[in-house]
DNA sequence: CCAAAAGTGTTGGGCCTACACCCATGG
DNA sequence: CCATGGGTGTAGGCCCAACACTTTTGG
């Protein structure tokens, strides 16, 4: 069978969803936006939000569209968020109800006042991410390959700093990179390899903060302009899955 | 709209595609399998090979059975090949006869005597990358993403021989290299790399090869157990896309 | 003064680039 | 014997991990 030559009319019937894998950092724990399911199949487990892709939308659309419902982010701010595509699923049987494929993304966020700001449909919340849940459907792989990119991507590219609010301490980035990565770096080779990477963060005239009461207060930066990182930022003991 | 409570034949009708971009190196240049159309639209036009995915089949199955449907390989040599998701592309409008949502795949074959071997069916081949075609749908796109994804994953895993026969010289595996990311590398320090790369490549006893009719013999390699290459195989410039 | 976090300096080692040089084969 | 490609050796430099040390705040 080849893509020339069928029928319109002939397709095999598939449904088209989007997931979604929102990570934030809080409280030094990685969180993820998780919906607590209310139907069958699954009912009262958690699973990751998301939904239909619309006749007239492409996935990344339907994805923004859901995010700004799910956590009450204004329809310009999802507008300007990171999102990226992780990869497709699409084994028959993975939803049980029919025949579902879906597109995963993958969203990171600063840590956020309340999870639920608007919509009174959206009753997603922030939940440690590790912890024991079991997820509905495939949603613990796809969260799992979801944290592997997101692992592997803070190495080469200026990603961390969505993390982050609009001004951050070189602490609390290097508290993004211990958290996702689950490891201690070394403070003093941190700073430096940041501030030598060309874009990757300005200063910010004047700011000072303190990151955790204690201290001496630490100056402020923005993200910079660069979105891959030379050299990169690796782990420490080279771990990488394909 | 939520995942939850919706009518599964509300569903939007959507069709489910694979897109394929198989490439290989043939005479030091970097060649892409693609078929001509024979209907409209863009009849004429060359294409990506691919085609439905099936009820009761995965993506990656169907990316299976169209690859060996359009190369005529068996089945059991293409169940053995490195695939690849690449990425999903759903933009309304990308078919201009009806919404399809098409799943790319990405494969790397070494040269082959034939690329038609089997079916009648099969009438792809093999043109060289980067000349002035015009390709059907987005598939130009499609092309460039897979492209930009096998120069980044030479650089981190050993997919490089899944390019080469099962045995080969180093002066093989290096043209790979040279001709996927254009660049010349230097001989001495290429060969290096790759032996004090541990499980990139086994020596194969005895062996012996003319890589092309004079000079002395190569040593023959076979590719090792090793997926994810440590330390990392960098291109020069560190030229790298997100 | 002490604890905690920011920030600076220094040193040794590993890896990589660049290039010089030898080896084996075909014409 | 020369051109061509395989294979070995080596010197310099860059980057980075490790760790010592100073600075500035809160208690």
């Amino acid at each position: 069978m080849t893509v020339e030559g069928y029928d319109p009319r002939a397709f095999p019937p598939f449904a088209v969803t989007v997931d979604l894998a929102v990570f934030t950092v809080r409280d030094g724990r990685l969180h993820v936006l998780l919906i607590e399911r209310g139907t069958e199949p699954y009912q009262g487990a958690w699973a990751l939000p998301g939904g239909f892709v619309l006749p007239r939308e492409s996935a990344e659309q339907a994805a923004r569209r859901e995010l700004a419902e799910e956590t009450g982010l204004s329809e310009s701010t999802v507008a300007g968020l990171h999102l990226e595509q992780l990869r497709t699923y699409s084994d028959p049987g993975r939803d049980p109800r029919m025949r579902v494929v879906s597109v995963a993304y993958t969203a990171l966020l600063p840590d956020l006042p309340e999870p639920r700001g608007g919509g009174d449909a959206a009753h997603a919340c922030w939940k440690a991410h590790g912890g024991p849940q079991r997820l509905a459907f495939d949603h613990e792989r796809i969260l799992a390959d979801a944290h592997e990119r997101v692992g592997a991507k803070l190495e080469y590219t200026g990603l961390a700093t969505a993390f982050c609010p609009a001004e951050f301490t070189l602490g609390e980035l290097r508290q993004v990179y211990e958290t996702v990565w689950g490891v201690e770096l070394d403070r003093p080779n941190f700073r430096r390899k940041v501030l030598t990477t060309p874009g990757f963060v300005e200063a910010v005239e004047g700011g000072a903060r303190l990151t955790g009461g204690r201290g001496k207060p630490a100056a402020l930066y923005r993200a910079g302009p660069a979105n891959a990182l030379h050299p990169p930022l690796l782990r420490p003991e080279g771990r990488h899955s394909t």
